[in-house]
DNA sequence: AACTTATCCAACATTCTGTTGATTATTTAT
DNA sequence: ATAAATAATCAACAGAATGTTGGATAAGTT
């Protein structure tokens, strides 16, 4: 059992909450988007929400910080070449689970998200991915910076795109890219 | 005269507005912003604020789109060399205005503005940096994207870090990662 | 000086907010 | 199965912000 001792109810009520929001997000812009409206989308008490979240911030920040715990949780399980010959294989890994988890990684990535959540995963693949590179040197965090950038900036189109391309595809273009250049394309 | 016409009361409203918005915006989210304390802060009516703008959200929309139109002015009065030799110089100038207009930018670009900004100057500076790419390979898309978005990563960092190097490095910076990839670094 | 028009002002109904105390229902532990 | 614990509900509340109005005032334009 990873969790123990959570009351049904209290599983229940977060989860149409969150369901709720999430659907409503789809529709509008989270400024618009009031706390009454969530609790009776979701049919559940305007008091339960405050109960568990503070506003709709609060529980969209609660939605992203899982989906952050989710990447890490699902990379640990599999991190056994951590600083290993496989780079590949850990950036393939990161895109395999946002693609499991898509539909909310399109919306948090592209339209609806805050710049923090973006930097944040940001921060994971370009850790997953370039921390083995020469730190000492005068650039490398500007050279980190713009590769994890430019990654992510590749897995938001890809989402956009419907994810056509495999995962093992996408994560052999982003290191091609960033190892050779662009003249490695000519 | 650019812009003929314009009442100087309009002018001076339009000014304290945003004045007291971003004043407002270093110091809390926008959602935690209200439009009564812009007013209050500014000295202006509210009715004053709805005949100009329809909320919070709306005047941060105005607001970007100058910046973003003050960098395509400011581009289009340098664009002599648009796709000739010199494509470190379209960069270079792009990091000028950014610097001029730091303040801004930083908080836009970092904390406080939304994504669809940020994706709006990413087009902006691949569309003058890397429109000269071969356009009709494969993967010609995630190129442009990956290059782009790596930009704006360096230049959001450069930013964070109060600019201490100078533009025409970073510039070089930009172009050398990309073109050249990891490797060039060794 | 005459006009045009933007701002101000006060007032308004409406909506959402955040919190409360009491009640009901469900879950968990004994 | 029963009792204890606690989560969700409900109604009610004051407070605040919203968006809009019509008329008065002030400033700008010609």
């Amino acid at each position: 059992m990873e969790e123990k001792k959570i009351d049904r109810r209290v599983k229940y009520s977060l989860m149409v909450i969150k369901e709720s929001f999430i659907n409503l997000l789809r529709q509008k812009p989270i400024s618009k988007i009031t706390i009454k409206e969530i609790c009776d989308c979701a049919d559940v008490n305007r008091a339960t929400f405050y109960a568990h979240f503070s506003d709709q911030y609060d529980l969209l920040h609660h939605i992203e910080q899982e989906l952050i715990d989710g990447i890490n949780q699902y990379l640990s399980g599999h991190d056994l070449n951590h600083l290993s010959e496989a780079p590949v294989e850990m950036l393939e890994k990161i895109l395999e689970y946002v693609k499991e988890n898509a539909a909310l990684f399109d919306l948090l990535l592209n339209m609806n998200g805050d710049i923090q959540f973006q930097q944040e995963v940001t921060k994971i693949v370009g850790q997953q991915h370039f921390s083995s590179m020469t730190t000492d040197q005068e650039n490398s965090e500007y050279m980190f910076l713009f590769y994890a950038s430019g990654s992510i900036g590749v897995i938001q189109k890809w989402l956009t795109d419907g994810m056509k391309k495999p995962a093992k595809e996408m994560a052999e273009l982003i290191l091609k890219l960033s190892i050779g250049g662009r003249s490695s394309f000519q």
